[in-house]
DNA sequence: TCTTCTATGTAAAATTCTAACATATCTTCG
DNA sequence: CGAAGATATGTTAGAATTTTACATAGAAGA
């Protein structure tokens, strides 16, 4: 009844991004401001509304105004990654062991994976802190240098920390690629780390957004047939996929 | 004139995330409440900040992933963290070495330390993304298992990490202070990471809001006589203070 | 059925916000 | 240089909103 009502109303603000408590008691005529007032309060502890002076507004709604650097860059291509992202949730089992990254994709991957036992590895500080919300995750952040413009961690030392350590599965993501160079990202020590964490896991699966094709970063740290499985959006080249395909490689 | 209060209350307002119009008043002391409100309108008016009662707070605060435990901590006993956090950041030098932790504090810490050149080190990952914000900062991540509760890591390898690094400051803090039982936290491994910090550096310092006293969390990882500085709010009791100045502990 | 806890309602008190006007400061043009 | 207009700031009273405290009703459990 009451988490019923304050439902409602978190809906509602979203739908409005913001609503006056006049307007809200005409929506509730049923109960008193006060409840309502407390409703606005409780949405306020769970960070879901912002309670300005004669109603609430919806986070949400703040945050569609455009920011800073990282948030910014989160907000390109954002329909076809979480797509991919969701393709990719959709492939991961229960009890299972694996490795994520630190970019973008990976981030809305962290937020579309369903709350099962998993055991999580990640260099990606926004994603470490994003599968720290889900209740059974058990997340280990790798440590390193923190590279200040994708916010993840690369480090040589993470060799040692991979001895004691082991994932079934890595899915990871590259900032560039061509069929020549193969999958590519922009720091020495991320694309060491990359190689590492390919070797350490049975599978690997490869996030590419297809505004990625064609471009060329410094550091190959795959090529093709190094990857078992390629999840993709619906603009990837119909060519470009056979080239996958003929090697038994799946794409999706 | 205007314009630069303006931006200066933006700024303080990112910093802060939130600022009620008293804190501001404080600020500013040479112009009156209602300057201050309508400097607020007006960087509503322009989308950087939503006014809400009491005060104000940044957009881009909101735009982060809001609505967290995390950030919901954050809002307790803000003042005298800040404070604390203000007096921790005068004494930190250019071009030092030093570790610092993942609690509450230390992201106060993280935002009020001035953009010089330093090296950093941490195992919190909400501090880690706050420190990669400056560009002068070289920011390094300790791995290891993520807490869900404070956003930090921990774990047992860490000690092998610690062989190739040096640092001479340590900036800490502790969840509980007893004389008796000393600086204490809430996990095992928490407290061993601590301790071999507290072992690396040359200086401990160790930063305590005075509502921390006289509580006691299952594991102590220091002394009183183990650290070199205590910095604290104007509420700690005086015969405390007595405890540490008598050992010559610096208290400010 | 009684007790206890949670949810809700009511109204006064406290706080914060707005509006309106007064004063000061800054511009600019004759 | 000086006056008129524009902009910025200060002060206050009154309006609106929010909080607090207490009362009541309803649900859950023993």
């Amino acid at each position: 009844m009451k988490r019923e009502r304050i439902e409602e109303i978190a809906e509602l603000l979203d739908k409005r991004g913001k609503l006056t408590l006049e307007q809200l008691d005409e929506q509730f005529p049923n109960v008193s401001q006060m409840t309502l007032r407390r409703d606005l309060f409780q949405l306020e502890q769970e960070g879901r509304i912002i309670r300005v002076r004669g109603g609430a507004m919806s986070v949400k709604e703040v945050q569609k105004v455009s920011g800073e650097p990282y948030t910014k860059k989160t907000t390109i291509h954002t329909d076809e990654k979480i797509k991919i992202a969701q393709k990719a949730a959709s492939l991961i089992d229960e009890n299972c062991s694996l490795f994520m990254d630190g970019g973008t994709t990976a981030m809305y991957l962290a937020k579309e994976m369903p709350d099962k036992n998993l055991h999580i590895f990640t260099n990606g500080l926004a994603v470490a802190i994003e599968l720290a919300q889900k209740k059974n995750f058990h997340v280990t952040m790798l440590g390193g240098q923190v590279m200040k413009d994708n916010l993840s961690t690369a480090s040589p030392v993470a060799r040692a920390y991979f001895d004691n350590t082991n994932f079934e599965l890595a899915i990871i993501s590259a900032s560039a690629f061509t069929p020549e160079n193969g999958f590519s990202c922009g720091a020495q020590i991320e694309a060491d780390l990359l190689k590492l964490v390919r070797a350490k896991a049975k599978a690997t699966y490869m996030m590419l957004d297809s505004s990625k094709i064609g471009k060329i970063m410094p550091y190959t740290f795959a090529h093709i047939e190094d990857i078992d499985v390629l999840i993709t959006d619906d603009n990837f080249p119909a060519e470009l996929k056979a080239e996958f395909t003929k090697r038994n490689i799946v794409v999706m």
